[in-house]
DNA sequence: GATTAAACGAGAGCGGTGCTCTCTCGAATC
DNA sequence: GATTCGAGAGAGCACCGCTCTCGTTTAATC
C-alpha cells in the first residue's frame, strides 16, 4: 500500500504549496496570497497550480485549518507547564505576535466572498475555546469543594441560583453557546459558560487591538503585562 | 465668498462618490470597493473619477473617518438618554448591525498596504474610548462618594495603593495608554485605565465575535442580551 | 469681448489578479 | 508496444488600480 512516485511527488507538490500559501500570508498578509504568485515561486505556469488546488478559497481553507491547529497545539503546550487561564492567554499572544496575518486570518475580518466549511473548521477553531472552558470549570470546581464540603452537580441546571429576572435573560443569551458545546458533546454551567465567553472575548479583543494597531503605538514591550493586568481585572 | 457653480459640481460629485463608496462597502464590504464600479455609477469613465480622488486609498481614509464619526455620534445620542456602560456597548453592537462591513473596516483586521494617516483618525477613532474612560471615572467618583466622604486626588499618583509587585508591572504595562490619553489632553487614575481597556477590549471583542460569525449560528435574537450579560459579569 | 488657463472627461494602455479551455508531451499502466 | 492519464504550457476572459495623452468645455483674466 506504499505511495508509487507519482503520488509521492503530488503529495510533496501539494506541500509546497501550502507552505508557499502559509510563508507569503505571513508576509503580506492574505491578499498577499496568489496562486500566480506560487506558481512563479515553483517555476511553473499558472494554470498549471490549478492541477493541486481546486481554488483560491480551497487553499485559504487549509491554511485556516493549519492556523487553528497550530495555534490550539501552541496553547495546549503551554499548558503542559502551567495550567492557568493567564498562560493560555499568553500562549494565544505570543503566537499572534509570531503570526501576525495568520491570526488575522483566523480571528479577524472574515474574507469576502469566503465562507469557510464548517466541517472543516469547526473543530480545530474551536479546541482552544472548549479548553478555556474546561479551565474555569476547574478552577470553579476547586473553589467550591475549598469553601463547601459537597459539590453540586455539574449540569446546566443551576437556574436556582441568585435567581431573579436576569437569569431568564441570561438563559436565553446563553443557548446558541449551549448549543454549539452540545454539539461538541460538552456541557457547562451557565456560570461557567458566561465567564468563559467574557474572558474570551476580552483576550481575543485585546490581541486583536494589539495586533492591529488600535492603540496607538508604543506597546511592544508591555503586551504581556497587559494582557496579565486584564486577566487579572478579571479575576482569573 | 458663494461657491461657484464650478466648485458646487466638485463638491457635490465628492459627495456621491462617498456616499456610493460608503454604500458599497456596506453591501459588498471593503473588497467591493471599486472605483471602476463607482466610475460606471457615475456614469463615466474610470480615469474621470481620480480627478475627485487621488487614490483608492485616500478615498478609503475619508470613509473609515466617517464610520468612525457615525458610530462616535450614535453612541452620544444613545448615552443622551441613559449614561451607563451598558447603553454605550448596546449602541455600537446596534451600529456594527446596521454596518457589518463598515465596522469591520474601522475595528477589523486592517486594510493590507494602508495605513490610516494618524492626524485624519485619531480623533474621530478614539472618541468612544474616551467616553468610556469617563463614564468608568464616573461610576469610580460615585462609588467613593458613596463609601467615604472625601475623595481622593485625581492624578496618576494612586501608586501606594494595594502596592507590591504587580503594581510595577500595571503601571508599565498602563504606561502607552497614559501617554494616548495624555496626547489628548487627558489623565486617568491607573485603575480606571485598567476598567476602561478590560470593558473595551471585551465589548470590541464580543462585538466582533458576533459580526464575524465565530461563535456560529443562533445568535441573532440574543445579541443584546448576550452583551448585557457579559457587561453584567465585568461588574460595570 | 477676446484670450488664456484651468478643469474635466474620454480612451488607450500597463501590470496585476483568479480562473477556464485547449493542446501537447511524457510517463505509468496494461 | 500501444494506450491511457496526469501534468504543464499558453492563450484568453473579465476584473482591478493607476497613468498618460488628447480634445473639449468652462472660468478667469486682460
Amino acid at each position: 500500500m506504499t505511495e508509487t512516485p507519482r503520488q509521492r511527488a503530488r503529495i510533496e507538490t501539494e506541500a509546497q504549496i501550502t507552505a508557499i500559501g502559509n510563508r507569503m500570508i505571513d508576509d503580506e498578509g492574505v491578499d498577499g496570497l496568489s496562486l500566480r504568485a506560487i506558481a512563479r515561486e515553483l517555476g511553473v505556469v499558472s494554470s498549471a497550480v490549478y492541477r493541486y488546488v481546486k481554488s483560491r478559497d480551497e487553499l485559504l481553507t487549509i491554511l485556516i485549518r493549519d492556523a487553528f491547529t497550530e495555534i490550539a497545539d501552541a496553547v495546549d503546550e503551554a499548558l503542559d507547564g502551567h495550567r492557568s487561564v493567564e498562560t493560555l492567554a499568553l500562549a494565544m499572544l505570543e503566537w499572534s505576535r509570531r503570526h501576525p496575518s495568520r491570526w488575522a486570518l483566523i480571528y479577524g475580518t472574515p474574507i469576502a466572498d469566503y465562507e469557510a466549511p464548517r466541517e472543516e473548521t469547526v473543530v480545530p477553531g474551536t479546541r482552544i475555546m472548549v479548553t478555556l472552558a474546561e479551565l474555569v470549570a476547574e478552577i470553579r470546581d476547586d473553589a467550591e469543594a475549598a469553601t463547601e464540603g459537597d459539590a453540586k452537580p455539574r449540569g446546566s441546571a443551576a437556574k436556582s441560583l441568585q435567581g431573579g429576572k436576569e437569569r431568564r435573560g441570561m438563559e436565553a443569551a446563553l443557548q446558541p453557546l449551549r448549543d454549539g458545546l452540545a454539539e461538541l458533546g460538552l456541557d457547562y454551567d451557565d456560570h461557567v459558560i458566561l465567564e468563559t465567553i467574557t474572558i474570551w472575548v476580552a483576550v481575543i479583543g485585546l490581541i486583536n487591538g494589539l495586533r492591529f494597531g488600535q492603540f496607538g503605538p508604543g506597546f511592544d514591550d508591555v503586551e504581556d503585562d497587559l494582557m496579565s493586568e486584564v486577566i487579572g481585572r478579571l479575576g482569573a
